[in-house]
DNA sequence: ATTTCTATTTATAAGAA
DNA sequence: TTTCTTATAAATAGAAA
């Protein structure tokens, strides 16, 4: 290539911030272009992933594009009923909106689970004091044996719990 | 850098084949990629170009993601109606769909509330117990971690000591 | 299922047609 | 509105985590 006089034909692309574009012709070309991209991108995907997919956009003049694999109607008809091949309680995430909304409940849920599991603990040693009646009798009426089993156990529970908690940083309250 | 035993990370991206994946795992790592990069450059069309548009994607596992903006639902009434208004959708089993996905959500928030109690209760008791010397080792040394798993684990005790301790023998402690 | 890392492959902003 | 060119910005394949 000739260094010396092959100018540059074009500045190159440039760096753009992702805000709504002034100059009409400009979004013009730009939604042309990106919509073109959008399109491959989905249809890339399809194939790549063997999933249907569909796209629906209105052009700056209104225009209606659209996308669909296998067709547009198959699927937004699936997505419309929630059901029929694809059940609706497989929602992953309704929309971009929603998808703070979703992450924050599945944070709930997973927060959730994690309790359930230290109550089932909680559960466990309730039912090892049962087994010794602690609460139902007094542990001055225990014998000895049986208090020294009790305070064996705790004792050993009390090991478990402290090297589960490495495990887990809960701070719920804290 | 030490290009000498410098040695490259990664292969590097590949060049591939716009085919079905075989791969499972490979598929589904794929699909949650370019998914993302998908609703992304569908959110830049949006800002960019001040339109309007929806995506629907099921997974190799059939689960549905969407993306819309304003919103879903919107977007697709404008298509199915083949208007250019952008109504609220009407359309009940999505509406359905978000009602219960709200309800479970504000379940999960509940319970999760419930749980929080829960444990707030057994802080106290953990205090208490610790008070009155009913467990051999202080648990002061615990770190708050270990505490706190310590103090949900005696959450059943403490109920059921609420419920069967005689006044007598916890004024005798007090 | 999502995400990190990084070498490469792709997509594209500009300018002009 | 879509296309051409090309320098550069972005997306992403592969391997793990």
């Amino acid at each position: 290539m000739n260094m010396e006089n092959q100018r540059k034909k074009t500045s190159g692309r440039k760096k753009i911030e992702i805000k709504k574009l002034d100059k009409q012709t400009n979004k013009q070309v730009t939604f042309s272009k990106r919509r073109q991209g959008l399109f491959k991108k989905a249809s890339e995907l399809c194939v790549l992933c063997d999933v249907h997919a569909a796209i629906v956009v209105f052009s700056p003049a209104d225009k209606l594009y659209c996308f669909g694999e296998p067709n547009t109607d198959a699927i937004l008809n699936s997505y419309i009923r929630g059901t029929t091949e694809f059940e609706s309680s497989k929602l992953a995430g309704n929309s971009q909106n929603y998808e703070e909304y979703n992450k924050q409940y599945e944070e709930a849920l997973k927060m959730l689970e994690m309790e359930k599991k230290k109550l089932a603990d909680a559960e466990n040693l309730a039912k090892f004091c049962n087994t010794f009646g602690w609460w139902n009798d007094s542990i001055d009426d225990m014998s000895s044996d049986q208090l020294e089993q009790f305070m064996v156990s705790i004792y050993e529970l009390k090991r478990k719990l402290i090297e589960k908690a490495d495990e887990h940083v809960m701070k719920l309250h804290m």
